[in-house]
DNA sequence: AATGAATGAGGATTCATTCAT
DNA sequence: TATGAATGAATCCTCATTCAT
């Protein structure tokens, strides 16, 4: 009987890299997070259990790396998008959006971060930490620059305001990732963005009321007779 | 030969059951969620491990039933407090505050319950997610009080506004969860309500329009013809 | 097809030990240290591979305990012949013998105990040092009485003394570890006892001081004057 | 696409052994017997894993050349010094001082030579082995030669010597190796020789007494009445 | 000669849960 | 009701060595 091993062909670590992590995420997607093991990856990506381990230190680390890509993804996807939107409303409605259409389409992805990655303890020493850093970011400073703009409120704190948003997402779609029932990420995101909009805009009722009775009376002294 | 063994001596069910539950608490919070093992739980509360499965359906069991009591005790602590707090801003203030004093106090606990129990495929069926429900049912009481008695805007969802203040909470806790650094209880429920409280309460249109009314009837009576 | 699993007996913790320390022994002396695996250990004993770790914290545990038992039974053997045997040169030939026989009859476990166990971090907080220094400490204590005794030179240390004869012998027998041929139990030990004593028996130049006082006085009565 | 690697310059074989032996020294020191890796020492020598194997079989071959280099050392070392004591009782303490302090100086060396590598099956047929065997047969052939001058007893197997002294010094040590505590080489020398040497000298007491006797004897037979 | 990517075998260990006594 | 001995499944990881390039 003659052996039919082969050596796997000689890859450039790029690209052997990137087979395991597609295989991960595939084996990830199937079996999810419990029953995702390392010889299943292996046998995907075409290589030897072992040759994970010369690309990846550990489990623990090619899930980190599978989340990781993810979140690049994402980044980049949106740079340009956002770049285009204007107003600050407009802007931060993106984000929500975004961010709940990123949980519907990927509720994997998602539950391994909030619930696996997330509570690592050293997770601040990540770079996925720095990603997702960075992915938040955007409200903050959308926020900032909405106050500097004056049109939202100044006095509040851009990372709380990021914590709200993202808060309040997850929390509402924690039944989502867990199978129970579906949601509208249109109209989710018009409610979390009404709600959060109108405990971040400048008040405008003050100047409003100056501004009628400005015009009134401006208009009445101008009927006045002769 | 007499055997030197003892038995355990023969409690009632409740008994037992309270036991063993303390004692599963305790090593939960000497050991944390991983190191958490049956054998020792059985150890400290005095019987042996095949015993703890005649109270408990298995390890799962044990630990809603461990998050249950600790949700039963919070429930009850409260009800008296916020049935003496009036106005609608109040008691919202009183229900953040609380949450972010649960979380200050037994990270433990909290964290046994976002990241583990909450999860779980079949928490809806569970009794802990009832008694959450109700834990977090009252904001969306408050908040449909709130709008009959005119304080809240209508047209909200009180359960969102219930999902934006949990969910801003446990989102701005996490790192506190992770052992990285500590808040302020007092001034975060500050913050937190300010925010929310603005994206909740009614529009003062009204009183604007009757400043409006007022002083557009005195410029006429002004003007009065001679 | 009828399952064909059967619970093992219930048995006591010593029975089942002892079954698992045998079924490890014999495992040991087929396979050697580097596959001496628990699955078969477990299967000569009778019982599931996690059973043993009931009764031996590891496998690391499991070589200590066996070669500790092999200790046990050569000391409490040798306790009731070495009371017997009166003579501090006799005494030491025993124990000489008894090491180059236990090395002999026991190659397998020998090298256990000198290549893989002694040399360990922290053999000295270990059940087999002591045993071990017990076995060994006969030495040194027959010595101390053959010192007090005065057939032994004083100012020497009986631990070196120890140490010379184990150290001899067991270097002498690493060939025969190594399976490099054989040696002779009775010869050997008389080859190091007669080196070894002579290093430790007293002088007996007063003796002979005595001889040569008494062949002097029968010359000289042998030429009384006639 | 210019390639920026940079092979390793290529150097003689000779140089590229040397250099691997040191990096694989020096790796050993660090980490111990169990950590040294290949790939390390191959960084350190500068060069690929691969290309160890070029140079050497396999690890095992590597640990026995490195061992043998340091064997090689000693016993060159000592040749001069050795040549230049008289007395065979000077040559024994020497050789038991200069192995006291070769183990004391380089107790990781000694515990891989004594541990790992002279257990090895076919060690006999080692290039060590035959290092080794000239290192400790100074003190056959000094013991041998002692034999012929007559300071040092007949009937004694010169071999067993070898082993009595070796054996009662690695007996000794093993302690120290095991990193509980030190000793001193100078007194650990002189207590050692002694007790081996009052073993080995030939006995001057009974000739003594026979050239006595014979002398008196002569004396009083010269002065007999005629 | 050098590279370095790929190989691949191999076993200890944990602990929730069960069930005969 | 209590006991506690027995179960048993399930997998990550290391690293010396090879060999195609």
């Amino acid at each position: 009987m003659a052996s039919t091993k082969r050596r796997a062909s000689r890859l450039s670590p790029e690209k052997r890299t990137a087979d395991i992590l597609v295989a991960a995420r595939a084996v990830f997607a199937e079996r999810g997070y419990n029953d995702m093991v390392m010889s299943e990856i292996a046998e995907r990506a075409g290589v030897v259990e072992g040759s994970i381990y010369r690309y990846f230190r550990n489990k623990r680390d090619l899930m980190f790396r599978m989340a990781e890509a993810w979140f690049e993804e994402m980044i980049e996807d949106d740079a340009a998008t956002l770049a285009a939107i204007e107003g600050t409303r407009n802007r931060l409605r993106f984000i929500i959006h975004r961010h709940l259409r990123s949980i519907h389409q990927q509720p994997d992805m998602s539950r391994l971060v909030f619930q696996h990655l997330r509570p690592e303890p050293d997770y601040r020493d990540t770079r996925l930490f720095a990603l997702n850093r960075a992915y938040t970011a955007r409200v903050s400073e959308v926020v900032a620059a909405g106050m500097k703009a004056g049109e939202i409120r100044s006095g509040l704190s851009p990372t709380l305001v990021r914590d709200v948003i993202f808060g309040s997402i997850e929390h509402r779609t924690w039944a989502f990732l867990r199978n129970e029932g579906d949601y509208d990420v249109d109209g989710l995101a018009d409610q979390v963005l009404d709600l959060v909009w109108r405990g971040l805009e400048a008040p405008r009722e003050a100047a409003s009321t100056q501004e009628i009775l400005g015009r009134i009376e401006a208009l009445l002294s101008d009927r006045a007779p002769s």
